[in-house]
DNA sequence: AGCAACGCCTGATAGC
DNA sequence: TGCTATCAGGCGTTGC
């Protein structure tokens, strides 16, 4: 599940290989993938744009292309976005190819969640997908002050919490177990009822998983690739999650699972209690 | 308004 | 064994 470890890495490696290329055309085999505008508005808009760079937000991919158009990507589940030279049979379950001057980009998805729009950079402030996302929990943005502030104002169950983009950009499942078992916290405690020294472990704890996640380029569980197609390495490190039955790494109790807010949670009930 | 539940999808796996 | 039911999950939509 690309979060915002995986959709880093995919960035950054798309970066230092499609930057200065351009795209020739595109061939749409699902439609529905292609948010906005009508897909063959999208494939005539497209055609011949230089790539001029790749960067990440939350979990959207945006390349900044020739002419003042943004193309925003996003893989939700089960997506994969990967860069290849060879001309060869395409993936099961490819549903859309971008052509460059020098090899192709194939966006890949078994289960057909993922959404790709085209914009003009000047109505970038009018989408909402963006416009409404949270801080950068890697960056300056991303505040105590402004952590402790929403922390406060929230009743929810703090792993809901956690996974709204709207709160901080990027966090999903695997990133917000680890999250909370790094710092102690139940999953199903309310956000605003958090004591202080919790909410700055919880401040810490998600800064570290994630800064982690990126350092082994990814969890792959199921789905995950890079950009090269190449697994990361992250699901070796995972201290709670996709681990129930074995023991916790730091007291030996059997890891937990749960569902909270409709999704499969991990969690060490002996470090976490409620 | 805020929050919880559902639907979208396919393939793997659990259960009978 | 072979079938069906359930699960996985990000997020937009629906409903309370």
């Amino acid at each position: 599940m690309p979060e915002l470890p995986e959709v880093e890495t995919i960035k950054e490696q798309l970066s230092a290989i499609i930057k200065g290329l351009t795209i020739t055309d595109v061939t749409i085999y699902l439609e529905k993938v292609i948010a906005a505008p009508a897909p063959a508005d999208f494939r005539r808009l497209i055609r011949g744009r230089k790539i001029l760079g790749v960067r990440r937000r939350g979990k959207f991919l945006l390349f900044t292309l020739g002419g003042g158009y943004l193309l925003v990507v996003h893989l939700r589940i089960s997506g994969q976005l990967v860069y290849e030279t060879e001309k060869g049979q395409l993936t099961r379950h490819t549903h859309l190819v971008f052509h460059l001057d020098r090899g192709r980009l194939r966006l890949t998805d078994l289960r057909q969640f993922s959404r790709v729009w085209l914009l003009p950079l000047t109505a970038q402030s009018q989408f909402k997908e963006l416009a409404e996302l949270g801080p950068e929990p890697l960056s300056d943005a991303f505040t105590r002050e402004y952590f402790f502030a929403e922390l406060k104002q929230s009743r929810r169950q703090i792993k809901p919490f956690l996974l709204d983009q709207r709160v901080v950009a990027g966090i999903g499942n695997i990133y917000a177990d680890e999250a909370l078992f790094a710092a102690g916290i139940h999953p199903a405690r309310r956000a605003g009822e958090l004591s202080t020294s919790e909410g700055e472990a919880l401040f810490t704890a998600v800064r570290a998983v994630l800064r982690q996640g990126v350092a082994h380029r990814g969890t792959s569980i199921r789905d995950y690739v890079d950009a090269t197609g190449t697994q990361g390495s992250h699901q070796h490190f995972l201290q709670v999650h996709n681990r129930a039955g074995k023991p916790c790494p730091r007291c030996g109790t059997k890891i937990e699972k749960i569902k909270i807010g409709g999704r499969g949670t991990y969690f060490c009930p002996y470090c976490q209690p409620l």
